[in-house]
DNA sequence: AATAACATTTAGAATTATTCTAATTCAGAT
DNA sequence: ATCTGAATTAGAATAATTCTAAATGTTATT
């Protein structure tokens, strides 16, 4: 074996902690291990958009201290400094998305999986009348259908 | 008392069996008792944008043996043939909504109620790209913010 | 460096939402 | 009236989320 420092964890080069912690302080939260490491999962399984419990178990990997309560705790302190989005797609557990960009989110009805479309710009967004007296402070897009490895397996099937 | 004929369950006229039981057949459903009355509620209730719990609470009213797997299943039904909606708008129970046409939701974060946005045409709905291969056969607009009423009271205060 | 004040984390219990199961009942076709 | 498959039932099981009280960690103050 080569002479390469033994790391009981792999934190990949793209998440120094630095990089993480720095973002939840500018995002005026106070920055914990634990905020760390849910942050960092989050970040780098952006694409899975993870469920509260499958982020817990990848935090535990890091982190087995690490209780659910405080996944929720973390989760919902980096949802309300405009770190991390909630999903709800379906009736089943919320998803987690740190990619706050505005986009929608695509749900495959066939293989469960989900995708972010990129998109326009908010006043776009919607052609729905906003009656007056109400404030919008977030929009949400949610579509489902059939994506393209599923459409094929059915043509072939 | 006058002389009206006692009724143990009062039955608004908006909502006669007939008419309920003819679009769950038009629907391609067959029609049960526990569809009828779990959709009667529900278009009764459409403003309140009920959980499967509200309704079945409103259900048993009507009639008391019917039990919670029967509203999810009638509830499941209902979806599955495009007679109402699922709205996931919180990490809480999923709400239903029998008005078909398309609108958007907004719930207030401060009062918790759901209000119906009517709407511009699917098309427009999204400046999203829906990148070539995906089959959208549903898009479904989420808005948060604060109520006229909401707002009010938090300039009062 | 000790302390006070407060926020965060923890384990596990509690609660809530949803699904499953197996037995029974019902609707529609024959 | 009978058959057949679908729908309904009660209740248990599972899954998701929240709560609780104790322990720990952090920050500001001395």
């Amino acid at each position: 074996m080569k002479d390469v420092k033994a790391r009981t964890v792999f934190v990949p080069p793209h998440r120094e902690r630095g990089a993480v912690d720095a973002r939840i302080a500018e995002a005026g939260l106070r920055s914990t291990a634990q905020r760390s490491v849910v942050y960092g999962v989050l970040l780098e399984h952006a694409k899975e958009h993870p469920t509260a419990d499958e982020i817990f178990m990848q935090a535990k990997i890091e982190k087995p201290e690490i209780s659910m309560a405080t996944v929720y705790n973390c989760l919902d302190a980096l949802v309300k400094h405009h770190l991390v989005k909630q999903v709800h797609l379906e009736r089943a557990a919320t998803r987690y998305c740190p990619n706050m960009d505005e986009h929608a989110h695509f749900l495959c009805e066939t293989c469960g999986e989900v995708w972010d479309f990129e998109g326009a710009a908010k006043p776009r967004t919607s052609g729905f009348r906003v009656p007056s007296g109400f404030t919008v402070t977030q929009t949400e897009v949610n579509m489902r259908g059939v994506c393209p490895a599923c459409s094929e397996q059915e043509v072939v099937r």
